[in-house]
DNA sequence: AGTTATAGCGCACGATCGTTCGTGTTGTAA
DNA sequence: TTACAACACGAACGATCGTGCGCTATAACT
């Protein structure tokens, strides 16, 4: 059998973690186990838990990746538009567009983590309510921009928009998980877009 | 130990599932475990198991009850109030004060189980989802007789409404849960005015 | 060329999982 | 009083869980 030259313990490590977000997305953090993860990736269970140590290093490792994924495909693609409505529209767009592609195999992996652990304390938690209050902040930061420039009338909160939007993206992925309604990809569009929309 | 009367069968089933419920509400339906739960009721875990034959039979007599308090608790106090924007505004504050409650130690049991199974066909992801279609036919049903009685603009869209209704919801519950937001319900509740209020 | 660190495997462990089976005790009916 | 059905228990099953130990083969460094 073949042995990896030195160092590639990073490409392995990678290999083992973007196989766990997959899993992970569709079976939940916890529903995570190292016998089938190393069947899926054809290690042994010792080789592969030796890379981090524990299982919940290991599903630290994966809600990780699957942040750095979020905000690639999300974040990154709108990052360079003007701050305030018109980067608020494209990151609203890049959410749906991000659900509509399918990202992750399970829906949006951030959104079903967070219901998983709200009751969990713990590293995880933690990391995940630390994701999201970040997330809200940019929603909420180009909302307020926005505001300050005429683009949305005066008397908006931008938190409260952050909440309705991050609302709808919600409502989103359950109803397109739950009730495999694609149509409500449209639903939440509108709704942005209404909520966009200056008086 | 004392030895119960015969046909006290659905007493110690109704105990049982009490219990499965609020474990569910934290940690998932997939999260029960027989012989965590047969320690709380102080049970073995054959006679426990006896009563549902299978785990899976277990949890879907935990879900029909979390649905059946769900009614209970959201939907019963306000089947009285006439049709309409009345009743649609009593069961959005119904809703929203069942969150607050903490009917559920969890949070929304349904919203969890939602977002647990929805990626695991088979009879409990079936029963999640009738039993969320149900509901999203509730607050529809409501929009469009508020709607066709001029409570609310003509070019409402029923199924768009309580597809934004529900989101606020959730998202209520998701920010209540994980970020421990109380003003999450006044948000919701905020949106919930906006929504329903005729232009 | 010899030493050392790395990466992986095989095996085993204690624990817990869901489930089955046999047994006993109890309350009810014959 | 006897027979029966209901209800619960203890013990055990095979499977799988996460984790640790010891060994081997390789690649890099001296």
């Amino acid at each position: 059998m073949p042995r990896r030259t030195r160092g590639e313990t990073a490409r392995t490590r990678t290999t083992i973690v973007d196989r766990a977000v997959s899993v992970a997305s569709t079976d939940g953090l916890e529903g995570l186990t190292i016998g089938r993860l190393a069947e899926q990736v054809g290690m042994s269970k010792s080789g592969l838990i030796r890379h981090f140590g524990t299982k919940e290093h290991l599903q630290l490792a994966a809600l990780e990746a699957a942040t750095a994924r979020f905000t690639g495909e999300v974040w990154d693609p709108v990052a360079e538009e003007p701050g305030g409505l018109v980067r608020l529209r494209a990151l609203c767009a890049s959410w749906l567009s991000y659900l509509r592609r399918g990202v992750f195999p399970g829906g949006c992996f951030l959104s079903a983590a967070s219901l998983e652990f709200d009751d969990r304390p713990g590293p995880i938690r933690d990391e995940v309510a630390t994701t999201m209050r970040r997330w809200l902040w940019l929603l909420g930061r180009d909302a307020e921009l926005a505001r300050d420039a005429g683009e949305l009338p005066a008397d908006t909160d931008p938190r409260q928009l952050a909440f309705e939007l991050n609302a709808a993206f919600m409502g989103a992925n359950w109803a397109h998980r739950l009730l495999r309604d694609d149509a409500a990809l449209e639903r939440a569009q509108r709704s942005v877009d209404r909520l966009l929309t200056a008086a």
